[in-house]
Parts: structure tokens; sequence; C-alpha cells
DNA sequence: AAGGGTTTTGACCTTCTGGTCAATAATTTA
DNA sequence: TAAATTATTGACCAGAAGGTCAAAACCCTT
């Protein structure tokens, strides 16, 4: 991924220019990240785009030099969001809890975030054309810590022998699904949107199945 | 020349035209599962479909009037196969075997027919402009029974007490995840593609992680 | 062999695409 | 205040989009 748009970060600078500057920035992004979401990389055109953030399609290609640079800047967004939320698990910990944790924080980003979920879907399902690199250099090496704690779990006899990536893989996919799949799910269990009593069943039955698959219980103090 | 014969052969009328016309169809509607698949409902134009058929464009416009109708034909085709091979569950079934049967399914599909559920996946993901209706009058049914026999089995006590729904949803996300997300999981375990012996593997670690949150064991006999 | 219907195809149409640019407005700096 | 920067925006561009159409090629019937 090459260099994002440079966000000024010094609060000193406070002048008129720099507030606008990130106002629009933000918009801009927001109304992208929307867009993006909803209709695909090529189905939301910079002029929807434009419209959606309130500002004229030449003053998002002002900020944003071209629309693969906007793309870029969104994806670059909501990994910098999902990296601030992340909970680590490591060798020591309790797997039980340390795992629910995982899961509830997984599923409650799904459900109270679910474009950035989307837009990461298409972007892999495209076949991660912006994002291959990131995940090559960012994510397997954090994937395989993971796998080492989990594994060093299994060595200690604190969790059921179970494959640790399909483990992991597990866990991503049964919280993503309720972000990516919402319209079907909505539809299955005929309701409107989610609420918040859904965001605790779907971790505890979630949490329920996979941690009893590990011989673990669910913890009681929650 | 031969009109006796060819009038009441078979149920397929195979004259030429016949041929030819399944022959372009069939051409065209691959063609378009690949690229609606790979580069989503608008990346993918009309003009790169019929050279990927090797037919001209307006060859494609000619058997399939819009591009929206196309498309519609492409997840007909996708769904229509998807309920060819559809395992059912039922009451009296026992519970480990059925499952399992059913995960090794999902899982044989995901590996190798990775294409189809991409393509169903943006479809939802987009809000299922198309596939809507469908969900609402095959799918939910079916779920529903679905949900009635697993809630039954848990009256029964022969599995865990667990929400039907999200088991459900456990199997299938943990199984789609595969085709969906495949071009992340290749990357993260420095693979260049699936192998057979990955998707017993892949069907074993899912089946004993979703059996053993119910209580259940892997069936020996498989 | 002739006629009727279907299939094939290149040329063409309109609309929209991402992107450029120069003129203008606003703000900061000197 | 004047000069220099930076931001805003409508007009515009070449190319690609989905779709139309009529002429030609093809096949089947009679």
């Amino acid at each position: 991924m090459s260099e994002a748009i440079e966000v000024n970060s010094s609060p000193a600078t406070l002048n008129k220019k720099e507030l606008a500057r990130q106002k629009s920035q933000a918009q801009i992004l927001d109304a992208a990240e929307t867009l993006f979401a909803s209709h695909g990389y090529d189905g939301a055109s910079m002029n929807a785009i434009a419209t959606e953030a309130k500002v004229p399609k030449a003053n998002v290609l002002y900020y944003f030099k071209s629309k693969d640079n906007l793309y870029e800047a969104v994806l670059e967004r909501i990994l910098s969001n999902w990296n601030l939320g992340l909970i680590d698990i490591s060798v020591d910990d309790d797997p039980a809890l340390s795992l629910y944790r995982y899961i509830h924080l997984k599923v409650r980003l799904a459900c109270e975030q679910p474009q950035q979920s989307r837009l990461f879907a298409t972007e892999v399902i495209r076949g991660a054309p912006y994002l291959a690199d990131y995940i090559r250099q960012n994510t397997r090496p954090w994937f395989r810590k993971k796998v080492a704690v989990l594994q060093a779990w299994i060595d200690a006899g604190k969790i059921t022998q179970v494959d640790p990536s399909h483990l992991l893989f597990m866990i991503w996919s049964s919280t993503q699904y309720y972000a990516d799949y919402q319209t079907e799910i909505l539809i299955l269990q005929n309701k409107l949107e989610y609420e918040e009593s859904d965001i605790e069943a779907i971790t505890r039955s979630t949490a329920q199945l996979i941690l009893g698959g590990l011989g673990l219980k669910l913890p009681e103090s929650i």
C-alpha cells in the first residue's frame, strides 16, 4: 500500500484551513466508506460519493488524487480503527476468559460497524488487490503468534487438541458473518435491525459453542 | 431427410439451433459467473463478459436481454445447483452423523466452487437486491424447519441446549468463510491453493469444534 | 429449392465514468 | 494592506458503460 493522504495532527495549527480540511476529508471518507461498502469499488461512483459527502466532485479529487487513492485511504482508516480496539491473547491468560472477550469484541464490532466489515469482505473477495501486502506483512505475523499461543494452551492441556488455525478462522468467520450476511440473517429472523440484546445473545451462543468445543465452560463472571 | 427421427427423438430436440443456443448460453453464463464473482456486479462489464465467453457483446444481449437479466440468470443457476446437493436433517436422524455430513458437504462446496459462494456473498453484502425475495420465500421456510429439528434434538436431550439459529449461522459461516476469504486464508497459511487434504482437515476441525460444543463426538464411521 | 424464422454481428447511440483545468474565492503570511 | 498560498468549483474531456438496430448469415421447414 502506498502512502496515505497525510493527516496533519499537530493540534497547534488549528486555523480555519486545517479545520476545513479535516472536516471535508472526514465527510468524504465517511461517504466513501458507506458507498464502497454498499456498492463495491466499481459500483460507487465519485459523483455519488461527492453528493453523499455534500461537496463538489472536483473537491473530492482535490483532497484524494484519484479513486484508487481514496479507496486506499478508506481501507487504512478501517484497519487503524480495528487495530485500536484489538484485544490480544497471550500464553499466561485464562483461555476461557480471553477467548470470550475476544469473541465479544468481534461480535460487537460486526454488529455496530457492519459497513467496515463488509468493505473488508468485498476487498478480500476480489482477491485483496490492495490488502494482500498488508495481510502478508501485518496480519500474518500476528496470526502466527496467536497460533503459537493456542498451541501452547493445547500443549499445556488447557484446551482440547484442535488445529489452532482453524480455530481462529472459526472465531473470525462466526463473528464477521453477522456483519457480512446481516441482510440474510435479518430476513430469516424477520427482524429489522440488530438490538443491543442481540449482541449479547450472539456472543453467548457463539462463545458457548466454541468454548464447548475446546472443553471449556462459559466464564461466570462477565 | 431425417424429419421423422428428430421430432420425437428425445426430451431435448437436438437440432443444431438448440445445441448452439445451449452452448452459447452456457459459455456466457460461465463467463458471467466468473466475472461477477471476481469483479462484482458493476465491476464486470458486458464487454469483458462477452470477451471471456468468446462471443460478440451483442450476442450476449441477444440471449439475455439486459445485464440485470444476465445477473439474475447466473444467480438462479447457482441456487439450483446448490439445492441439488442439499442434505436435509430431520428429527429422527442421528445428530452427530447428519451434522457432520452437512458440514462436510458445505466445506467441499466452499472449496470446490468458491466462485459461487463469493458471488452469493457479494449479492447479500449489497443488501440482496435480487435475492431478498428468494430468501424470504424459500430459505426462510427451510431455515425454520431446520431450527425446529434442532430444537427437537435439544428437547430430546440429544444435544446441548443452544440457540438453534445461531448454531445454523455458525455452520454456514465457518464453512462459507473458506470460500469468501480464501485469499486471506491462503496468504496466512502461505499456500497457493486448497488441496484435497485441506477439505478433510477443515471438515474435521470445524465439525470437531461444533459437535464438541453440542456435547457430541466426531462420528467414527466416516 | 424456396421461403420463413432464428442467430450473429459490426456499427452506432446515449449516458455516465474518472479525471483535468483554469478561473475564482478564501485564508494565511509578510 | 499586499502578496502568496491554499481551497473551491463549474466547465470540460476522452473513453467506457449498457443497450439498440438493421443487415447478413444461418438453419429448418415445406
